[in-house]
DNA sequence: ATGATTGCAAAGACTTTGCACTTAG
DNA sequence: CTAAGTGCAAAGTCTTTGCAATCAT
């Protein structure tokens, strides 16, 4: 039986958890780990065939569940479809801003909500304790040729 | 024949956009108008059920979109499920912050993101068209008696 | 060995579509 | 009158689930 060290890179980190390390909960890990920004099941899917050996659908929507219930993945749904996003839980903090025009995401550092925290906190005692941001707008690329929106009429 | 002037109330605004005055967009019009908050299809369609004569879930969805295609609603999809939800253009701008503890949902009137859009201006040459923002925590209330999180586990 | 994980097929939830009937303009 | 709107049923898309086979510990 051939056991690329490969496999079981996340196998201490898995068991952590209480659940064990298998071919394909690593090869999303790591392929979520490779990923800049959230992806959904279907494209991790996709890339898993090809990369990997087979890999079915239901199994990855499983493990993308069970990465969420352990807060290994944070999974989310895009604002303009209703598509599941999944991302690796990183503790850092970021918000991406999408290109209507091309559709490229870019990542940015800027979180304007912790004045807000403290707004909220002080006016009406609300307490945040999580946000989601999604930033729409034109890339300097996209601008420059006057781009129409690719199809995200109502933002 | 019985028509009553209710039925014609959005008559002006829905011509002016090209489309006809029917019974059912009205409804939806009126309905949404006095909706606080974005409604899912199915809320319309079992308020509309209630209130006037009978609708087809495809209708309110039919009349969604078309309205969605005007400018007249805006759809989006909430970030921790995957249905679509359906507010009414208002040209206002406005957020709000859900509870997750007991789920209530309070409108602010803040929003972080004009400086932001500054920002990304004069940083990467990025043109802010639009976004959209929620904020999750816990109310006064929930805090108060330290209630779990009601189902946003991942948030 | 034994309970967890997986593939497969089927079902579920939400949304869209085709077509014949009805209605607004 | 005629194109637009609607109900109904059927299909489409994304996601979840039941069950038998397989795998990790």
């Amino acid at each position: 039986m051939i056991l690329l060290d490969e496999n079981s890179k996340y196998k201490e980190l898995l068991n952590r958890e209480g659940i064990k390390s298998t071919r394909h909960r690593n090869a999303i890990l790591e392929l979520l780990e490779e990923s800049e920004f959230p992806q959904t099941a279907e494209q991790l899917f996709i890339t898993l065939r090809e990369k990997t050996a087979s890999i079915d659908l239901s199994t990855v929507y499983r493990t993308l569940d069970t990465f969420a219930s352990k807060n290994l993945v944070i999974k989310s749904n895009r604002v303009d479809d209703g598509k599941a996003l999944y991302e690796l839980n990183h503790n850092e903090h970021k918000h991406h801003i999408l290109c209507v025009g091309c559709h490229k995401l870019i990542s940015i550092e800027d979180c304007p909500i912790g004045d807000l925290k403290q707004t909220l906190k002080s006016r009406i005692d609300f307490d945040i304790t999580g946000h989601k941001l999604e930033i729409y707008g034109y890339c300097h690329d996209c601008k420059k040729y006057k781009l129409p929106p690719a199809d995200h009429d109502n933002l």
